[in-house]
DNA sequence: AGAAAACTGTCAACTGGTTTACAATTGCTC
DNA sequence: GAGCAATTGTAAACCAGTTGACAGTTTTCT
């Protein structure tokens, strides 16, 4: 199930295009496979392919030079990244990493961008698109200004498991398969201070810890709950 | 000097535009001008209008229901905002306010999209423009997750620096016009807190204090300090 | 000029998260 | 299945930044 053009058809960004245009660019995709861990570009490398994940998750992230790492985000099944797209000469700005194990369909930069040009009715659902993630980057960087950390960690979760539903409706546990670690470099905090949040939410039954992943009992009593603190 | 075409002219989001194009978008622009404080629009108007700033200092920030102000950004003279241009529908997302007495040029929102449609030469650059706020968006993130206090403060006193000048070479000192307190609120800090950094600042001759100014006595000292510590 | 409003400086008590250190568990590998 | 690496749990000391309170300064308004 990793023919380029379905996984092309399916991801969101390419939807303003006509199908002649994305089998012209599946024929100019390369698929690629990783491990868990395995590095899929460096903060830095000059290329600049747009990434559709066919399969897997992948964590966006930057490490200063005492090795901190801060997880910028994670990507799932359906979505696109690749952040020198739209701005070519700039290089990666930052690091991408198999989460889990995952198989990208990559586009070259230049026919992408070429492609745009050509079919420019795409370009509205583009810009739509990039609008809404800088919202969302920007609401991150409201959250970290406005809430606690209690708030924060839990808004995390919501976004994790929300991501992990595919946008389906929800029903049921969801479970993220991240370690405290993980969670704590995306919050900019320790794995003990993470911890203590975690046993709290899991003491009023609202997610259950296990190892290496944390399960979302009931997403809307996570919310509900959210919205009471701080 | 608030001809709207002008303006327009010298905005870098639509440099890719021809000038038959911003002629006549600037005659389907508004002029308005606002106070200092003056609430430019706010969360969840239904409006989408492209506004470049003609003269003026621009606050675009989230105020929750306690009442806490988070300052997401400051915007000056020939830049643009209004984050639902380009997601029709959605309504405002943050609050604009005047930091300082501004003028605007504003272009209706359904306007701007059908021009982007007949002139798709100039997406492009928009694009560009977009994704290079998607990633100075991010890298606050990611300043928040790394760095320590005083480092943040000190990247967002050299981020308002480097605004006031307005992209030209550094040299000598550049005054920010803002309170400690609009300081604390971009920082998700308190004015106290922040105060005990810009302090420590002053003392090592990096910065000088004044009421409702901080001046940057030296881009390059600052950019360096910042850079040893944490 | 005089008063009110906005902004700034400062300090002590408090507190939430970090730091440091170590033990216990889980899962993978040979 | 024994051994090792990765992950998790836990607790005390510490500390940076908040809270709350108040006095001093600068600006603005009348």
């Amino acid at each position: 199930m990793t023919d380029a053009y379905t996984v092309l058809r399916h991801c969101p960004l390419l939807a303003g295009f006509p199908d002649v245009a994305l089998h012209e660019a599946a024929r100019h995709a390369r698929v690629r496979s990783f491990q868990a861990n395995q590095p899929i570009y460096e903060k830095g490398e000059p290329q600049s392919n747009l990434c559709v994940i066919a399969e897997g998750l992948v964590r966006i992230s930057s490490v200063n030079a005492q090795g901190q790492e801060a997880v910028l985000i994670i990507f799932d099944q359906g979505t696109w990244f690749g952040d020198a797209v739209f701005s070519p000469g700039t290089g990666r700005v930052y690091g991408a990493t198999a989460q889990e194990a995952a198989v990208l369909v990559e586009v070259p930069g230049p026919f992408f961008r070429d492609l745009l040009k050509r079919y420019p009715e795409s370009y509205p659902v583009v810009l739509d698109l990039i609008s809404q993630r800088l919202w969302s980057a920007i609401s991150m960087i409201e959250e970290d200004a406005l809430r606690g950390t209690q708030a924060r960690i839990g808004q995390r979760l919501l976004f994790l498991s929300q991501m992990q539903r595919g946008g389906k409706p929800e029903s049921g546990p969801v479970t993220v398969r991240l370690t405290r670690e993980h969670i704590a470099n995306m919050m900019g905090m320790t794995r003990q201070g993470v911890h203590r949040t975690l046993k709290a939410f899991e003491a009023q039954g609202l997610i259950t810890l296990g190892y290496g992943r944390i399960t979302v009992e009931d997403e809307a009593a996570l919310r509900e709950h959210l919205a009471t603190l701080n």
